[in-house]
DNA sequence: CCGTATCCGATCCGATACTG
DNA sequence: CAGTATCGGATCGGATACGG
C-alpha cells in the first residue's frame, strides 16, 4: 500500500471510511451475516439503539450497497434486510477490528486511567 | 467469535469502536507507522485537517495509549508524536479496512447512484 | 511551534407523536 | 410492523484570537 502516505482530499478512504466504520453499521452487518432479518429483530439484537438511529443506519448501508431491503406484502407489512456480497466482503475487515477491541480493551482502559491521573 | 452475537451494552466493541475507528485517527496512525513525527509535519500529511481537529485526535489517541507525546525543550518548543506498540497492533486491522475502501469504492459509488435514482 | 480559549452555526440524537 | 415528522438539547467543527 504505497499510495496515499500523504492523505490528500481525493483519497478513497476519505470518502468511504466515515460512512462504513461506525459502531451501528458494524453491528448491523455482523448481525446479518448468518441470514436475513426483519427490522425489529435486528433492533432486538442491538441493545440501546433507537428506532431512528437504526433506520438511518439501514438506509445508509442500503445506499452504499452493503445490504438489500425487501418488503414483504403482508398486513401489517414486514421488511427484511439481507447482507449483500459487498457487505459480506466488509465483514472480514470488521471482524479483525472487533477482535482487536476484545483483545486490547483492558490495555486501553489502563492507559486511560493513567492519562486521566496525569491530567488531574 | 461466538461472543456478542447479541450486542449488549457492555460489549467491548461498544466502548472502543467509536474511539478508534474514525477517519482522522486512522490517518494519524498510518502516518506515524514509519517513525515519530512533529505536530505540523503530521498536519501537512493530512490535507484539510484543522489544528483543532488534529489536536483533539492526538489527545484521544494518546489517552487510549495508541501513541506517545514527547516535548522537545527547544525554543520555540517542539512536540514529537510516536506510535506505541498498541498503536502498531491496530495498524494491521486498519490497513485491511483501508484496502477494502480502495478495492470497493467504485462499486459503492455505483450503488449510491442507483439508490439515489430510485429515490428521485 | 504548539497549543488553548472562545464563539457560533451546523449537525446529530433521543424522545415523542403519528401513519399505512 | 416499520416507518416518517418534528422538536429541543447536546455535541461537533471551523474560524479566529491569543499565550508559553
Amino acid at each position: 500500500m504505497p499510495e496515499c502516505q500523504h492523505f490528500d482530499i481525493g483519497c478513497p478512504s476519505r470518502q468511504l471510511f466515515d460512512q462504513i466504520a461506525d459502531k451501528w453499521s458494524m453491528m448491523v452487518l455482523t448481525v446479518l451475516v448468518p441470514g436475513p432479518m426483519r427490522f425489529n429483530a435486528i433492533k432486538r439484537h442491538m441493545e440501546g439503539v433507537t428506532q431512528k438511529a437504526l433506520t438511518q443506519c439501514l438506509r445508509k448501508l442500503e445506499r452504499n450497497g452493503l445490504l438489500s431491503r425487501r418488503v414483504i406484502p403482508t398486513s401489517p407489512v414486514g421488511v427484511e434486510y439481507e447482507i449483500t456480497a459487498l457487505g459480506q466482503s466488509l465483514h472480514a475487515p470488521f471482524k479483525a477490528l472487533y477482535r482487536w477491541t476484545l483483545d486490547n480493551l483492558d490495555e486501553v482502559e489502563e492507559s486511560r486511567r493513567a492519562f486521566d491521573l496525569r491530567a488531574a
